[in-house]
DNA sequence: TGGCCCAGCTTGTATATACAAGTTGGATCG
DNA sequence: CGATCCAACTTGTATATACAAGCTGGGCCA
């Protein structure tokens, strides 16, 4: 689990940004200069800042600079990154309250995704979880999977009270894939009490499938959001 | 304007897949094939790689090798490519409305984005579009943005009826950057109208800001869609 | 003054090479 | 037979280097 340097490069500017010891719309040092400080190539130095770039923390020009890019305000939850991580780095107070925690339950059906016959074989796992920011209810997340004998699951509360830092500490499952698809619905009765909202309010529908290292083991998520007072940003 | 290497091989790569030619779920010959093929060293082919992994088209594995993902079924318009790109790679019969042509309008106030004072200075260009698919109406798409002496796009039609392609032809302006929020609302009367919906019916709502190679020049857009047949993907 | 050009900076593309890390299937050994 | 190991493949990381392409500011010239 050693870090590469490249890693290490990210980590490091990544986290002088956020402390502001970048300025915003500022430029970065330039790539000959942080290649010559790490004692890395510039191969290596850009490797991180395409990774940066990718998640907007900067702005590449050509022959002009890498530039520190302004903050997002919204909620950027459309990336793989999971909600805590994502919402770690906004100015937003963040509290998830446990509807259900970890536990089997019969495979829905209909399901909003076409179903493996290898997974109905297996219990399903299921959670529901309701993510407040600045203590207003945002996000109803619900998640099910194939128990391919994730028992701590059900048993210890998660790392740090993250569900994938918990598949990657306890078990070594990493995600390696996610797709998702997105739609405007009304609110249904209990999704509106949740989110405390009206019945038939418009809220975001996202439905998600992750794929993992673990094969045969794919994670199906929804999230029904109140947009009203939180865009979700990307 | 010659092509690099690497979007040479990224666009025949690109192409064989959605021919066909390389299957669904088979892996694409190894990068040391590819490079021996093509003549270019393995660094240069994986950074076309690299590429159609971010777009979707290929999954990579450590280890065994790059996999042809199958194809989206909704429309990905979560990407900084246009509408006609994004539905030209599906089965999805794609046609265009005009509602408004370009056209100088008073810049809206209150606006959806903060506007620097530079814009409020130069006339406001407009245009509104209704997107069909499958003669479905799903999208009702407006732009507004500063007219820095683009005179042509309220003289000619759009190149490939594309707004992007014809600024990049006529006056060289590539799109560099584009950030969006999403909302999920109660369609109003002239929304739902023109998605033949109705009023009230919850339609998602993003707004965007595209940054473009000319600077001063930002291009501000909405979206609504009707995601009731359409899910949007990502 | 005003316009042009160019040196010197920046990032972008590309080569050639080496080794690390993950996967797989077959040979070997108990 | 079954488990283990390993060679040979795959992709991932990293070095060192070169030149192309884009940008900027200062100096030169008309």
């Amino acid at each position: 689990m050693a870090e590469y340097h490249y890693q290490r490069v990210y980590r490091e500017l990544k986290q002088r940004i956020l402390q502001g010891d970048y300025e915003v719309g500022s430029a970065l040092p330039s790539e000959n200069e942080l290649s010559l400080n790490y004692g890395l190539t510039r191969v290596t130095v850009r490797q991180a800042l395409a990774t940066l770039e990718r998640e907007g923390y900067i702005e590449k020009q050509h022959g002009r600079g890498n530039f520190v890019k302004a903050p997002r305000e919204s909620l950027n939850l459309l990336s793989v990154r999971g909600f805590s991580e994502v919402l770690g780095e906004t100015n937003h107070a963040v509290r998830t309250r446990i509807l259900s925690p970890p536990a089997h339950v019969p495979w829905p059906d209909p399901f909003f995704y076409e179903l493996p016959a290898a997974h109905l074989a297996k219990p399903c796992l299921n959670l529901q979880r309701l993510r407040f920011a600045d203590e207003n209810p945002v996000m109803l997340e619900s998640a099910w999977l194939p128990d391919t004998g994730l028992s701590r699951l059900r048993q210890e509360p998660f790392v740090d009270g993250s569900f994938f830092k918990s598949l990657r500490r306890w078990y070594g499952i990493e995600i390696t894939g996610m797709e998702q698809h997105l739609r405007a619905v009304a609110a249904d009765a209990p999704t509106a009490k949740a989110l405390q909202m009206r019945k038939g309010n418009p809220v975001l529908f996202i439905t998600r499938q992750y794929t993992t290292s673990q094969p045969g083991l794919v994670i199906y998520g929804t999230i029904y959001c109140d947009t009203t007072h939180y865009a979700i940003g990307s």
